[in-house]
DNA sequence: TTGTAAGCGTTATCAA
DNA sequence: TTGATAACGCTTACAA
């Protein structure tokens, strides 16, 4: 490979000089810059980044942390992501947390070593508190999960509305039975807490009280889907219409509800979340919460390259409209 | 951040010898080597990566360049790559090609600059002449796609056979008039050749023409699948059983087929390619060619890492099973 | 406007 | 068995 200094002796000049060219500098005369460019196009130089961050300057590198890419909503994600960096001159480094916290430590640790400029979490595994302690050490931004305080940048979407939207709309349907399946947790705090708020306030609202034992928590995948609409229909008394925290649960609620006879939406209306791919291909295609996720890449990119060209920019919360699909399936 | 000196300091030794403790190498006494160890776990201390980048060594950073990683097959041969590099300590950066030329080439620029140690092809965009060129730069493996020569390993299925299965398995269920959608071309060479032989070969044993009207190239995605079974639908011969390259495309014309009054596999049987997990959610269920994601991902790891700690590694052709998974389209 | 030289954190070479 | 030193390719004071 051809160094800085291959270029230098080429073009007659110095290293320096060569340097200037490569970062743009002022001070370099239009004759030499072009020597310079010539003897560059010549060699075929690229700068090495590795040298280029042992003196401390920035990677071309952002790290991009996902609970796992093949859940087709971070797939999405990370694909706007990468997309948006291309077009930056950046690459883009992932990592699969598997809601593990310890991958998630290794990974941040790469901010620690200067192998990426800076981190895009999708998802948060341990408590903030650790987070931030690596905040010191490289650009971190929320994208699409966050946290409460504004300690970095945050892209996100209101979920709580996403989540009223979607309760609402069952509701105006005529639901007053809905259960409720969330990734999370069921809690005033914690993971999913917003949709919570969201699907209880519209709850509330229309004077609807909640029966718990129609609340199914820790839901992920098509599998689980199918798991819940099992239980449902042990109960005595069944819910009407079911509210899902991703259109893998509520496709795999549709399978399985297939399989056992029942006809969707009479005997129960559904409701997803993301609006993924498999929603439209579910038969009836579903009616689900619309998480506008190539804006959210392109957004988190933009403001992670402002902030890395800028670390004291501003720290602000970006907020992306979410919107209700009506399709066939409530 | 903590450098080698310091935990020289810290331990009274020299850069040297902590040098040696992190690398294993021999000549150094366990005292001393306590010592070190002692004082890097005092101090938090990691190796810069980007100094032994300079210096030389590995980057423990690997390289995947994916056509598109929304397309759920990639996403789940990225994620078996990146489990299995990350439990040998290797980070992956990802790229997606986007089936351009250009794309695929910046990324390989990387292994120029030893930004990445190697990088696993699972598409070839550009002339095998120039992917080759950069081969002496660092190590390239390709897993899915492949090329004749053997100049770098390959890990691979046998998609001929994997074509062979499906289309006999149509025949056997008495199918005569078969239509046939691939990626690629239906040429001798490019794209898709091997299905294209593995296709042919099965319907030449039982005697059977192909119709050229039945043939569709090109074909991508749910839409194109959706595209393909309304033109079969304004044909006057119609074909009784469709081939498809992938699950998408069959998934489109079911959706597409359900749509229109069409009823699978009465009236048409589908198979498709991969064994999505779309194959499992369309109505009725895809029957389906189902290549070894998993296996794949792990062996392309375990190759790489051979490769990269013996560069003198005999190029070797890894070859994994592919079989048929029946089940309702058909 | 240009160049010299120091230094980023490692590891390999050589000498002790 | 240990340590001093040079080198990897780059940027940036500082000097000219």
């Amino acid at each position: 490979m051809a160094t800085i200094l291959d270029v230098a002796k080429l073009s007659g000049l110095s290293k320096t000089t060569v340097s200037r060219v490569i970062n743009n500098h002022p001070y370099v005369s239009d004759k030499k810059r072009e020597l310079v460019l010539k003897a560059m196009k010549e060699l075929g130089y690229t700068p090495n980044p590795s040298a280029r961050r042992l003196r401390g300057q920035l990677t071309t590198t952002i790290g991009v942390i996902v609970p796992r890419i093949v859940n087709p909503f971070f797939a999405s994600l990370v694909n706007s992501i990468e997309l948006a960096a291309y077009k930056k001159g950046h690459q883009v480094l992932i990592c699969q947390s598997y809601e593990d916290k310890e991958k998630e430590l290794a990974f941040l640790n790469l901010l620690k070593t200067k192998q990426v400029d800076g981190v895009i979490m999708t998802s948060i595994e341990n408590d903030w508190e650790v987070i931030e302690s690596y905040n010191e050490y490289g650009c971190i931004l929320l994208c699409n999960d966050y946290v409460n305080q504004t300690v970095v940048p945050m892209v996100r979407l209101d979920q709580a509305k996403g989540a009223y939207l979607g309760a609402k709309h069952l509701i105006d349907r005529g639901h007053q039975k809905i259960a409720y399946c969330t990734g999370g947790l069921f809690d005033e705090q914690g993971k999913g807490k917003d949709r919570n708020q969201g699907f209880q306030k519209a709850l509330k609202e229309a004077g609807i009280k909640i029966n718990p034992k129609w609340i199914f928590i820790d839901q992920h995948t098509i599998e689980d889907g199918k798991q819940v609409i099992k239980q449902i229909l042990e109960m005595e008394d069944r819910p009407t219409a079911i509210f899902t925290g991703s259109d893998e649960i509520a496709g795999g609620i549709i399978i399985e509800a297939k399989e056992q006879g029942i006809t969707i939406p009479n005997d129960f209306a559904i409701i997803g979340f993301d609006d993924q791919p498999i929603a439209e291909i579910v038969d009836p295609k579903l009616t689900t919460i619309r998480q506008p996720v190539d804006q959210m890449g392109n957004k988190s990119i933009e403001v992670m390259i402002k902030m890395l060209e800028n670390p004291a920019l501003d720290i602000k919360n970006y907020e992306l409209p979410i919107e209700l699909i009506v399709r066939q399936s409530t």
